[in-house]
DNA sequence: AAGGTCGGTATCCAGCTGGATACCAAGACC
DNA sequence: GGTCTTGGTATCCAGCTGGATACCGACCTT
């Protein structure tokens, strides 16, 4: 059942945007955190893979803040053992729309991102 | 020629969504200031009236961000006196288009949003 | 000469953000 | 009994954000 392909090892591997963007969702994490749920729920240590490089504190914190905004839910499965599945609610599923939206513009308009500020890569300013 | 419209008398007495977003575009204020400049080139002064919460040094920063990163222009003209203009330049106006998408998503999902956010309105947590 | 407008700067400071590090209890495994 | 994994929390702290207040020179009007 959990035949979906793992998340990725690094996000930051890859050219990923969203910490470059003009634009920010949520908290510094949100959109990568949204972006990793987007083809279904996810362990806490699943999503702790592809952001290694936030620390378990910031990822909760993240998690924390979009489900209390209501993007993301928390459902805790005592199953067998332990297990605490994080998932995108359907507002947060439609939020990946304009976000989407937002990501193309950017990538569409990069070059002339990268000039504008030039060399300085600040994600906000 | 400066037949068009004054600015509002302040943006926050209208329902301006963006600040309560959970998007965000540069820092504090740069989604409002784009906003002001969308009908075409403002001076400073007239850009304080419907930003009067917003301390000058605030506006200026603001204003100095969306310059560095492309999206403002700014222009002094010395004519018959001092005045300086501030413009969206085209990658600004491009910009405009995926913040009105996620303007309209949040418009659209209004009452989800109030309604996640029990109470608590927090623009960006 | 006095005051107003324009376009800001200077200084200070409280509070928030986010990073590092360490630690923890419950259950599974060896 | 010891260790590993899971899903976090506790504590500390540096740095950034953004607000308040005051001030400024150049120019124009009266």
């Amino acid at each position: 059942m959990t035949q979906r392909p793992p998340l990725p090892p690094d996000l930051f591997d890859e050219l990923c945007p969203s910490p470059l963007l003009p634009f920010r969702f949520g908290d510094k994490w949100a959109s990568m955190v949204l972006r990793c749920l987007d083809d279904g729920p996810r362990r806490y240590s699943e999503l702790r893979v592809p952001l290694s490089r936030v620390t378990p504190k910031a990822l909760t914190q993240s998690l924390r803040g979009l489900e209390r905004n209501g993007f993301v839910s928390r459902t805790v499965h005592a199953d067998p053992k332990l297990r605490v599945e994080y998932a995108l609610t359907p507002l947060g599923r439609s939020m990946l729309e304009p976000l989407a939206a937002a990501c193309q513009w950017a990538a569409e308009h990069w070059d002339e991102l990268l000039d504008a500020r030039e060399g300085g890569i600040s994600s906000i300013g």
